[in-house]
DNA sequence: TATTGTTATACTCTATAACTATA
DNA sequence: TATAGTTATAGAGTATAACAATA
């Protein structure tokens, strides 16, 4: 199932597993980190991970922004709901395809994550990165750049 | 807040900022195939977890199984009934405190975890780790190990 | 016939508060 | 007075299934 058949070595085994658990612990410790600092803004992670796509990908479909995300889009109504009445992203219909919306930072969504979030969470990843020397930071990006690509 | 004050780099925010990204991308990766194999035996990341924390470090209480997997003691009532009415792990008093249990492993949860679970979960933690090199994948694990240490 | 957004709904997960027995 | 486990309960988060508009 996504596997290869071959019976991976015992120690290779416990460095996987090992690593599997880490993995969950920073994460897990990164999450609610920045959740504590969104909080000051009333916003959420997932939130703040659509304003993020939203800048870095320009205007998207609702279905596609949640599938960035990994977010059910029944499950994306309210979520941008919410970033729209306040005033921070804005829903304008796809000029090619009139079933979808194209979802849009505003300039204020904008310069809400620009002035402000990325600030706050840079200084969080940095918190947590941050205790990294600079080389194996980059190491880290690195390596998990390749784990993403590969998946 | 956690941080030093200090206002990072540019390319420093960018790059520990997609640092975080991508361990959640990972993570969240592991954790959903982890979850569908597990399903094939009616076990949750988890349960497994619980089990993965008895073996590792004996009989605990359900308050200190909790705070290994930060999950709530009156959530670990439930997690434990199950596992013990499956005959995986056994309740039996703390001797040296009658209010805790001391919940350890069964043999038969010992064999489960050892004979079925081990090599099930470890082929798919290499099928996403073991996308790496084998250096890669030990400088990962360490690098993760010195992030955990300084939390 | 398939797809986007929407709604209602049900389900899972989790934490909170109050209780008991021990400490 | 504090702590481990328990229980009931309420809240958040999520997905599922059906529907309307559009493709």
């Amino acid at each position: 199932m996504g596997g290869n058949g071959r019976e991976p070595a015992p120690t290779a085994r416990l460095l996987a597993e090992s690593t599997g658990w880490l993995l969950n612990d920073a994460a897990r410790e990164l999450t609610l980190k920045l959740e504590e600092v969104l909080k000051a803004d009333d916003l959420r992670w997932r939130d703040y991970g659509v304003l993020v796509v939203l800048e870095a990908a320009g205007p998207l479909s609702q279905q596609e922004i949640g599938r960035r995300l990994a977010v059910d889009r029944s499950t994306m109504v309210h979520i941008i709901d919410v970033l729209e009445h306040r005033g921070l992203v804005a829903r304008s219909r796809d000029l090619h395809d009139r079933r979808a919306y194209a979802i849009e930072l505003t300039d204020p969504g904008r310069s809400l994550l620009v002035d402000r979030l990325h600030p706050l969470t840079a200084e969080v990843h940095s918190g947590v990165v941050g205790r990294l020397t600079p080389e194996d930071g980059a190491h880290l990006n690195r390596i998990l750049s390749q784990l993403a690509r590969g998946g």
